[in-house]
RNA sequence: GUCCCCAUCGUCUAGUGGCCUAGGACAUCGCCCUUUCACGGCGACGGCAUGGGUUCGACUCCCAUUGGGGACGCCA
């Protein structure tokens, strides 16, 4: 049975690194009909907070995913907090003591700082010499009932460690080049490394699945593992991802959580079918493709292992396919939820927003762009933008919003779309105008911008009297001009 | 600096020795559709880092160079 791990810190929010971590995760589990388990790892404590934590807890509830295991399902090899089998890591950290595995550290935070410096001043990897390693048994007794608190090392021999990593292929690693590490800090409290190797193992990871930035401590988990009589899981690391300035994602560079994603109205399915998208690519040509479809398709020996730069641009296009493709009720759920506390919610009457919603539907890329797109709808224009400008200083467009505006005044309140058109084509034969000359004006006079949804479903959306309004507006506005170059 | 990894259009990628005159997607530009913009359709632009091998034949295999990234914590 496969079982893989999503084990994140609660020291900050899950980002985009993060999350593609834990979709592939995902998929690889889902696709084989295996296990995901959700591991929260809070050994550090300083930075662990448990508002953290819930933020994890909802962002990946929100992004779709469901897990088989944790915190909140439970499960067999629990808990699956850490913090809370701290026993279980001094049981395996007793283990190696007495097998001589692992030894006492007294030396200093302070002590190891300048050894490090001096080794890296002298281009050398850092690594522990080993002063701690060779201390008598009675040495270290007696330092302990002296008060000192030491940290554990694990002790490293000459081997040669190898592995078949599921994306990069066979890896060899020399220990040479890897010290006697700290497995348990001095206040008993092990650290990652340990933790989680010894979890991974309890927990029957058969497969870890993790970011590239993570293959050093491979092989020193490994270690970790055989020494304390474990199989160790299969590991695969995937190619990391970069921000724009070609180095890994951080709060500088675009590292982005998932709260501000949802904040700037990114859908979950677009934000995970992306990502997926980042160091994996699906064996056929369509690339928007639904959760489903990605456990579907998901495969590790097509996971690239080269890093990848996170482009907006593209994630921009996949939540514009996504919200394209959506049904008209979630299309609608989502775009209000998004909108939720503005003013526009209180100030439309429901069939308004909806109509409104649905005719800026082709012109948003992300849910963030209905409240300007609102405004610029809703607010009356000022006409003094350059377009606005060019488009009211042909003599055409008076004559084009008068035939409009008389036209309108034809009908009762409330026209249907189908009136609307009837209206245009009824300006079109008055004026004689057509195409640019015809569209320009108007829509500049509803909107005061160039570009925008189709005119007849924006004029529907608006209704008969917004439309009268700005078509005044718009016409004083072109008087006043008249008569400023009369008078000039 | 040491160790590790990577290297195809600006970006994400397909490609596992002949199917490649290198395919797709985003972005950009153009055309068409729409009596307007957008959506959609069609097209253009644009790439195998360099140098050596191996081979009848290299984007594909090997080596070097160069370039980029990551790891070197009592962080995870």
């Amino acid at each position: 049975m496969t079982r893989v791990r999503f084990a994140p810190s609660p020291t900050g929010n899950l980002h985009q690194g993060n999350i593609r971590t834990a979709l592939f995760n995902y998929l690889f589990a889902r696709h084989q009909g295996g296990k995901i388990i959700l591991r929260i790892e809070d050994t550090d404590q300083e930075r662990s907070q448990t508002d953290f934590e819930a933020n994890i807890f909802a962002d990946l509830r929100w992004l779709g995913f469901t897990f088989d295991e944790g915190i909140q399902e439970g499960g067999e090899v629990g808990p699956y907090r850490q913090s809370e089998r701290l026993d279980l890591y001094k049981k395996s950290l007793e283990k190696l003591i007495a097998e001589q595995k692992a030894y006492a550290c007294f030396c200093t935070a302070d002590e190891i700082e300048v050894e490090r410096k001096r080794a890296l001043a002298l281009g050398k990897s850092y690594r522990y010499q080993g002063k701690c390693r060779i201390l008598k048994p009675e040495e270290t007794q007696e330092k302990i009932q002296s008060g000192i608190k030491p940290s554990y090392r694990f002790k490293v021999d000459r081997d040669i460690i190898k592995f078949q990593d599921l994306v990069y292929g066979e890896k060899v690693f020399d220990t040479e080049n890897i010290g006697d590490f700290i497995i348990a800090r001095s206040s008993e409290i092990p650290v990652y490394l340990f933790a989680c190797a010894v979890d991974d193992c309890l927990m029957q990871i058969t497969h870890v699945i993790r970011g590239e930035d993570g293959m050093s401590n491979t092989p020193r988990q490994i270690l970790i593992q055989r020494a304390l009589g474990f199989e160790p899981p299969q590991f695969g690391h995937l190619p990391l991802i970069l921000g724009a300035d070609h180095t890994l994602l951080s709060k500088r560079n675009g590292s982005t959580s998932i709260s501000e994603l949802k904040q700037k109205g990114y859908l979950p399915q677009a934000i995970l079918n992306y990502l997926a998208l980042l160091g994996w690519s699906p064996p056929e040509a369509e690339e928007i493709l639904s959760l489903d479809q990605l456990i579907q398709q998901f495969d590790l020996s097509r996971v690239a292992r080269s890093s990848a730069i996170f482009d907006w641009g593209k994630l921009d296009h996949i939540n514009q396919a996504h919200m394209l493709r959506m049904s008209e009720t979630d299309y609608l759920t989502f775009a209000k939820k998004q909108l939720e506390g503005s003013s526009w919610i209180s100030s439309l009457s429901p069939s308004e927003l909806d109509s409104l919603l649905f005719t800026l539907r082709p012109n948003i890329k992300t849910f963030n762009d209905l409240s300007p797109w609102l405004s610029i709808l809703l607010v009356l224009p000022e006409y003094n933008s350059e377009p606005a400008q060019e488009a009211f200083s042909d003599p055409t467009a008076k004559k084009v919003l008068e035939s409009l505006a008389a036209l309108l005044q034809e009908h009762e309140a409330q026209l249907k779309t189908k009136e609307f058109e009837n209206v245009m084509e009824g300006v079109k034969k008055q004026t004689k105008l057509k195409g640019k000359k015809l569209f320009f004006p108007i829509r500049i006079t509803l909107t005061g911008v160039h570009e925008g949804p189709e005119l007849i479903p924006l004029m529907s959306a608006l209704g008969k009297e917004r439309i009268l309004e700005r078509i005044q507006r718009a016409i004083e506005t072109i008087q006043h001009k008249e008569s400023a170059k009369r008078a000039v």
